[in-house]
DNA sequence: GCCTAAGACCCTAGAGAACA
DNA sequence: TGTTCTCTAGGGTCTTAGGC
């Protein structure tokens, strides 16, 4: 019999409880930043970095990187099954996301010159789905359908794209751990949805306050889900 | 396997220049 | 005149090297 090494090898990499406990802290689909990831395995900073270098090269996690941080989550859907079917031998729980964010940003603030937050994340999801963005792999780019679409909003894309500024693309979400839509595509629904008085920026801060008639006239017929 | 120390990397903010 | 780009300094995050 000839044994699988790589089996091995993979196995090996999941069994240490501080790369297991960062593991399990992404089964949720969203990304951290090693520093959390440390605190989540009860790790030093540079000890996390070890670990998770390791679960890189055995492709059971990728890496983001964003800036001056760099968010790791599960590789894919096959290393997410397969954390679940050891948890279930297990016997424990599957850990669920808490996050530290403040509520009133969490739902909807700003990023920079566009919209972020839950409600963020969960348009340019709804614009996916649709298929009125795709990404081409070097960002996003507009479909037929969604030219029509944005064009009934009232979003002139030639004009977006004479911007000096990548069109659209997606920004990892603070709160979220999940994409929204940044680039001028992103800066001009922000700008949209002010105008439309959809949102409405808090005096004090970043936050947005997401007003009834948006959800009448823009995000219930996108489905984007209320939140809780 | 873990920690400390040091260095690399990259963001933010501010100022000045270039452009439409 | 307003916007965008470029450069620089300061600071936070992450990785690597060396030792326990």
């Amino acid at each position: 019999m000839v044994a699988d090494t790589g089996l091995a090898h993979v196995a090996a990499a999941i069994a240490e409880p501080a790369r297991a406990a960062m593991l399990c802290a992404l089964l949720d689909g969203r990304a951290r930043t090693a520093t959390e990831l440390a605190a989540q395995a009860d790790v030093a900073a540079s000890t996390a970095s070890a670990h998770l270098a390791r679960l890189v090269e055995q492709r059971l996690l990728q890496c983001v990187p964003q800036g001056k941080h760099r968010y790791y989550q599960l590789a894919g859907a096959d290393a997410a099954q397969a954390l679940e079917a050891l948890l279930v031998l297990s016997g424990r729980p599957r850990p669920a996301f808490r996050p530290a964010t403040p509520s009133g940003l969490r739902v909807a603030r700003t990023c920079y010159d566009h919209m972020a937050g839950e409600i963020a994340v969960h348009l340019l999801q709804a614009l996916t789905q649709r298929r009125w963005l795709v990404n081409d792999g070097d960002g996003l780019c507009v479909t037929r359908e969604g030219t029509r679409g944005l064009l009934d909003w009232g979003i002139d894309l030639d004009e977006v794209r004479q911007r000096r500024r990548r069109f659209a693309c997606p920004c990892l979400d603070w709160s979220e751990r999940r994409p929204h839509l940044g680039g001028a595509l992103g800066a001009a629904l922000l700008t949209l949805a002010q105008q439309r008085r959809w949102v409405q920026r808090e005096l004090d801060g970043r936050a947005l306050r997401v007003q009834p008639r948006a959800w009448r006239e823009w995000l219930d017929p996108l489905e984007v889900p209320r939140p809780a």
